[in-house]
DNA sequence: CTAAAGTTTCAATAATTACTGAAACTTTAG
DNA sequence: CTAAAGTTTCAGTAATTATTGAAACTTTAG
């Protein structure tokens, strides 16, 4: 498996951006192979095109499972497994965004929930703990928004994209639905 | 400068938090001390609550000012500097949202235009560029959208968001009016 | 059942990133 | 202008995170 330079290119960098999106570099160099990539390839096939150790190659294929980014496939009469990436780019962005909320807002959610549980002490907690239901409440807000925008179509969710800050017109005429419905 | 138990597990857990949210532990601890302070504070005061180095603190405020985070505030008769946290939960949101798509997606979406200019020297990297286009479009959407996201009034933001999935519904409604108006 | 091929795990080590603290620099009161 | 107080920088070091590779385990052909 040799990458050609433009392929090699967007591997590395891929692998470079991987930190920023929540995984580490060869984990993002090993999708970006199997995004390119049209066959399903072998661990080893990995390890090979991108000069990497095969125990690093097994931990991030088990990464990339656990998100749900890639899948196996088998081979009549070989007992290999073979990767492929699963779905289409929307789905992978999708589980993209669900594992980061995961990651990076339920503990936070979870932890501010317990903490405006308690009664605050004194003045300075009383203002602390306003603070805290406002981050609270926002994290809260994005969270349910954006598992319920998930639950769009992606046919509804392109053209809510397209749509862009034409949304606001959009919720202009909702209003005034309503109040013809009402009269 | 001495922190409640309730406030130190809110900033300790932020600070944890932090590498994820793409700043460091520290900087997260002094954003959260910051956001749950009422008065503003100095970077002694800050360097004295957390157990933390002074020269961690000054590196830590700031990257806190590029992000536009945090304020500058002065006392008369006092030429220290003091800092406490700029605009609402709202616009923190806004500027997090807004850094992280310039360190996460930009940097990205580039490398993909100058690809994409390349002609693919066989099938392979034919297949390999129709992959590259989907991840670019998605990338350019998202961008371009939450870049319009931002620019809706945080009230008309509220109203989307408490919309939900919602919206489904009021897409459905635009098109019935748009074809009443075509008729 | 055996052994060869394939796969996984994980302790050791490398690479990266964050933090300290002392030194250099800046500001202003007197 | 001087010196004391305040601030910033950055080289060295600590802490964290990623990677290797050898050993243990699993599978199956013969």
């Amino acid at each position: 498996m040799k990458m050609t330079p433009m392929i090699e290119t967007f591997v590395m960098h891929f692998g470079e951006m991987g930190s920023r999106w929540g995984f580490n570099r060869t984990v993002g160099q090993m999708y970006a192979l199997l995004v390119i990539t049209e066959d399903p390839i072998s661990a080893n096939q990995i390890a090979e095109a991108l000069s990497i150790s095969r125990g690093n190659v097994s931990m991030g294929l088990k990464e990339l499972q656990s998100w749900q980014l890639i899948q196996l496939h088998h081979k009549p009469a070989d007992r290999k497994d073979y990767f492929q990436t699963n779905g289409s780019i929307w789905d992978m962005a999708n589980r993209v965004f669900e594992e980061r909320r995961k990651r990076e807002m339920d503990p936070t959610l979870s932890l501010l929930r317990d903490i405006l549980l308690d009664t605050p002490a004194n003045a300075e907690e009383q203002h602390a703990q306003q603070k805290l239901r406002e981050v609270h409440d926002l994290l809260e807000g994005i969270t349910k928004w954006s598992s319920e925008l998930q639950r769009l179509s992606p046919e509804k969710l392109d053209t809510l994209m397209k749509l862009g800050s034409g949304v606001g017109k959009v919720l202009d005429m909702k209003h005034k639905l309503l109040k013809r419905s009402n009269e």
